[in-house]
DNA sequence: CTCTCTGCAAAGCATTTGCACATTG
DNA sequence: CAATGTGCAAATGCTTTGCAGAGAG
């Protein structure tokens, strides 16, 4: 994540970049999709002080200028990373193990979907849940119960 | 939706068909994409004294057993709905209302990716969020700055 | 009679918010 | 100095759960 584009974006609304924001954005640019909780934990290896307060008002600024994802999948904490490349995800039912992956033609599908319904500004997301090669194997639940 | 597919689910699973059960399903039945709240209310005007935790166990039953679909955009309570065809979810991300809609391809896109990183048993939904026609009129907060 | 289900109320989490103080420009 | 950001803690909203009694097989 580039600190000059998001200060850039920061400033063009008004909003300061912190010391807090970069640490937040720093913690996601490590890796995957974190929830707020670990986030926290990453930041406070930094500034031991930070709240889980601050950490979502960060969150939700940087989601509104488009910086960060958030993902939610019923049942538990929301999942944040930064928006890097347009990109779906996949996954495992069992170990919710989520893996990021590519899919082409599903933005074409989209736009025309959202066009015929008279939609504007669209985003899309292509969500895939099921069994990953490894909880595959084992005795796990199958599908028909 | 029919009670006697249900009916086999559920007794499948050892579970019983309660009139509280059937009462849920037929909320559901009656359209859309309602949060569970929204089920209390339908269920109460049979059954008066149902009670919410009475919901949430049935909707997770019945999602257990493939019945029911449940989708939480975060942010807010989730909505639940029938299992009846497949399709996929166009959300105005101002008045949150929430649409049924076709996309052909994108199973074969998820089957394809899918079956690349080795997953089964799989499932997938395509979700767009957009402006509907009437909010796109109206000031937003997203968009033209 | 035994096992499952229900209502109620309390508990549990994730997330949001009010407020006084700290920080930034 | 004026405006924005932060920490803390309390508040909120959705969902889950323990328990004792009710209902089904």
């Amino acid at each position: 994540m580039d600190l000059k584009t998001v200060d850039a974006g920061l400033l063009q609304s008004r909003y300061r970049l912190t010391k807090q924001r970069a640490a937040v954005l720093r913690a996601l640019g490590d890796g995957g999709h974190l929830s707020a909780e670990t986030i926290l934990e990453k930041v406070r290896a930094e500034l031991p002080t930070v709240s889980l307060g601050t950490i979502y008002r960060t969150l939700d600024i940087l989601r509104a200028i488009g910086l960060v994802q958030v993902f939610s999948f019923g049942g538990s904490a929301a999942r944040y990373e930064a928006s890097l490349d347009k990109h779906h995800h996949l996954l495992c039912s069992t170990c919710r193990a989520l893996e990021n992956v590519q899919a082409d033609g599903v933005g074409e599908i989209a736009a025309q979907i959202a066009a015929a319904k008279g939609f504007s500004d669209i985003d899309y997301g292509l969500t895939i849940v099921g069994r990953c090669e490894s909880c595959g194997r084992k005795p796990g639940k199958n599908g028909a119960s």
